[in-house]
DNA sequence: TCCAACATGTAAACGGTTACATGATTAC
DNA sequence: GTAATCATGTAACCGTTTACATGTTGGA
């Protein structure tokens, strides 16, 4: 997968592992970032395979670089990624792990929980928003930009940007349900549990889990 | 991570290595899934670090099952993890990495993976809005539900179809946009293009990615 | 007798993170 | 001289995936 993040990149320009850093470091939108020491190796692997190939080059500022190109094979192995069937159901989430397990923690720790990643999805969008602002002002609009380039960045930014706003609206859903339990809880304080025995499947476990 | 989801599952009754491949196999929202060749080592593990203890049951059917339990130990390093701060805005989405490269392939295949990718989405959408109406039902809406453990289950389901929507709203938008961009094309063709040299920065690159 | 479901693993490869390590050039 | 930026890596570790491997019990 992160070798065709890399392909990607390089099939439009030739690229050094540094430049590379550089872009997985500072990209917001496209979740594929890499650290360094995975970078390198990355770019000898899709050497050994024929993927890219490189040259050194004498920088005016700085050591040597060795910069990567795209070969035919590499663009062709490109071309057949691009276009083989995709699965986009599963995706693990940290937080959807700690919200089935909501029932393990107090109240007010998930309560907490929910602020928290409400408040980092809320910067996250501001700054999707006004990174999507910018580029579409200067490249206009994806149906008309003139470089195809540009659709898919502006693509991006507005599915992240429609999915942070979902996932806030979420937030504040959750939220109020924990507020109203935390209220119906201590409304029927003192007074007796209406707590029924849970349902029991043919081993004697608790049948639940969808 | 994976060792948490199992410590979660297990906090709330005993289970073995194949109680819990059957848990990930067929759950759906849950994103924590994982191969056997995964859960029975990473049992191993969690007994050496002392989170879970196990004795060995003689089953009615079938061999003998190793059943594992939560330790004090166990219960301890689970409430600190999810008191524990969370990051929760980098995603990685083959979808996106192939959408940021649609200009890489020609519009009918771009296309070809949207139109994939919501049939996906609505058969999955489909698959949590049967079976959180079926919970609902059952246990009643996650405000007032009796048992605490029904409201992680309630939201996980609520937040996925939530955010499958917004994944097929985007869906028809990026369609349409493709669908614009092939009808001017194609009234375009035969006149002169109106394609402009792209900005360069210092380093002769051309400038774009955020 | 054979199949399905029960039950548990090993080995190899791949993917990702953290920490450590080195050295050149330029601007202050 | 010294800090920032340029430039490239190694090693150890942990997590995940794929393929392979083994054996039991109960029912058709």
């Amino acid at each position: 997968m992160l070798g065709f993040s890399i392909m990607q990149l390089i099939e439009r320009m030739p690229l050094s592992g540094y430049d590379l850093k550089k872009r997985f470091a500072t990209s917001l939108v496209y979740g594929w970032y890499a650290h360094d020491s995975q970078i390198y190796p990355q770019l000898r692997q899709l050497e050994d395979h024929g993927y890219v190939e490189s040259h050194l080059e004498s920088s005016s500022a700085g050591p040597d670089r060795r910069v990567y190109a795209l070969t035919e094979q590499g663009a062709a192995a490109l071309r057949s990624w691009l276009q083989s069937p995709i699965d986009d159901t599963r995706q693990k989430s940290e937080l959807m792990l700690r919200v089935w397990s909501s029932d393990l923690m107090p109240p007010e720790t998930f309560l907490g929980l929910l602020a928290d990643v409400t408040r980092q999805t809320q910067e996250h969008a501001a700054r999707l928003t006004a990174l999507h602002k910018q580029i579409r002002t200067r490249y206009g609009p994806p149906e008309v930009s003139w470089d195809p380039k540009h659709v898919g960045v502006l693509l991006c930014l507005e599915h992240d940007i429609q999915l942070a706003q979902a996932k806030l609206a979420w937030l504040a859903r959750a939220t109020e349900v924990v507020e109203m339990r935390v209220a119906r809880a201590s409304a029927e304080q003192g007074r007796q549990g209406n707590v029924a025995e849970p349902a029991l499947d043919r081993d004697g476990r608790e049948e639940l889990w969808p």
